[in-house]
DNA sequence: GTTGAAAATATTGTCGACAATACTTTGGTC
DNA sequence: GACCAAAGTATTGTCGACAATATTTTCAAC
């Protein structure tokens, strides 16, 4: 009841209309996992931490729904989103696929001022990647992450949107859990600079050959993780900031 | 069997949200061009016209607008989408990308029984090809669609959801459009034959290529379409059942 | 006649209150 | 003690009204 971790009361901005605000807010919170997943979202408890109506709230949720990051029913509530083993493998199976597309598409259309500052932010991760030795290596946010840059290079703006501004949402949701696995990093790393390579080829073809096999490495790093940890069922809270019952 | 079509004025099912209703309601308004693209959306105007009030009509248009039917600018309101060409074509590369992974997972997942149901689709269409002889071949609603029935086997629930749920409304939007290309019934059936046998032969790689390139053509159709008509700018309204050419 | 500013109008954004539905607690019966 | 029903409570769904912002109209000046 008392948790007041909010600097988030005041929309400095107030050109940005309230419900934008609080859905960008209750968003960030998601991923985050600061709300843990499949936690109720109660309408009134969450319009007085925010200080707003529930008006605009409701206007937020609606949206979070559409990301499917909240799963909503008629008269009972929303939730936030929970993902089984079986979702999460089918978003990288979506991931695989679109991502791959972006990438054949980045090796044809890309320029080459585009391409060297790919390089250049590979490189910047391998500084990183050489001091933590082995764990941590995992996509920074934004430009600096480099599928976000091949995304970007794709020239299709309907597939950024698609992939950065909403599935990539619920991707960083579970990407933490995972980050930690022995070798993977470093095969990562080495799986990227190949698909540099590629781009830099201009192989439209292979690149997304890789790309694809890139992504589905990490998938099939999860199902080795899911066999290991829990025999079966949903996910549990990626980050517990606290209990719930 | 006396079916009622007038379902759409009177909520008897009451169990349903307002907002849920006219939510579908509006979509369909969209996705069959009876409010066309590009024009504005009246809130005070809507509200009247389903008799409801302001507040569930916003969040319908809220989740209309993450489905990417709606375009809304703040403080200035929504208007109805238009995709502009190159939009178009970006939508119909991620179709590539995802109905051809939908297709490979099908070929490796469906079961022999939705394998031969799928054929039955095909020769319902044939039937029906054959009578129309050249125009007007295209994808009927839901069970009755081939691509419909290939996602549905994919397994991939998350991907189903996406495709048919959320992108396809897109696409239905602007498909009446170019229906009536002279050869293209008779081809595109073709295709469809060759992705059902690749499939049959669970040859996922095959029947991912197959579809990929049945897209890329709708695509180059398209693409052709649109050099011939009319030189640049936003599509405009596919609405009018009467071909203009 | 055109341009620009200011008033008037309309539309969007937000709020608090009420109705409808779901959930919880209480109490009674077997 | 367990199970079921009814009252009570809390939450979601809907509404009308008001505030803030955009758009249109009016009208004066050049």
């Amino acid at each position: 009841m008392l948790l007041e971790s909010n600097e988030l009361v005041t929309p400095q901005v107030d050109s940005e209309t309230l419900s934008e605000h609080v859905f960008r807010l209750i968003q960030a919170a998601i991923v985050k996992g600061e709300i843990a997943p499949g936690s109720k979202i109660s309408e009134p408890e969450l319009a007085r931490t925010y200080g707003i109506s529930r008006g605009p709230l409701r206007e937020a949720i609606h949206r979070l729904e559409g990301q499917k990051l909240l799963v909503r029913v008629p008269h009972v509530g929303a939730r936030v989103v929970s993902l089984s083993h079986a979702e999460l493998i089918e978003l990288y199976e979506i991931r695989e696929s679109l991502e791959g597309m972006a990438c054949r598409l980045a090796a044809e259309r890309m320029t080459q001022t585009e391409i060297d500052e790919l390089r250049r932010v590979l490189e910047l991760h391998e500084q990183d990647a050489a001091f933590k030795a082995g764990v941590g290596y995992y996509q920074q946010e934004g430009d600096f992450d480099f599928h976000y840059r091949i995304i970007q290079g794709s020239g299709n703006r309907t597939l950024a949107k698609l992939l950065c501004d909403e599935l990539y949402q619920l991707v960083r949701m579970y990407r933490l859990q995972f980050s930690a696995t022995p070798n993977r990093p470093r095969q990562a790393f080495a799986e990227h600079h190949r698909i540099l390579d590629a781009i830099a080829d201009r192989d439209g073809e292979l690149a997304e050959l890789l790309m694809r096999r890139h992504i589905g490495a990490s998938k099939r790093n999860i199902e080795r993780h899911y066999v290991a940890q829990n025999g079966q069922g949903a996910l549990t809270t990626p980050s517990k900031t606290r209990g719930d019952s």
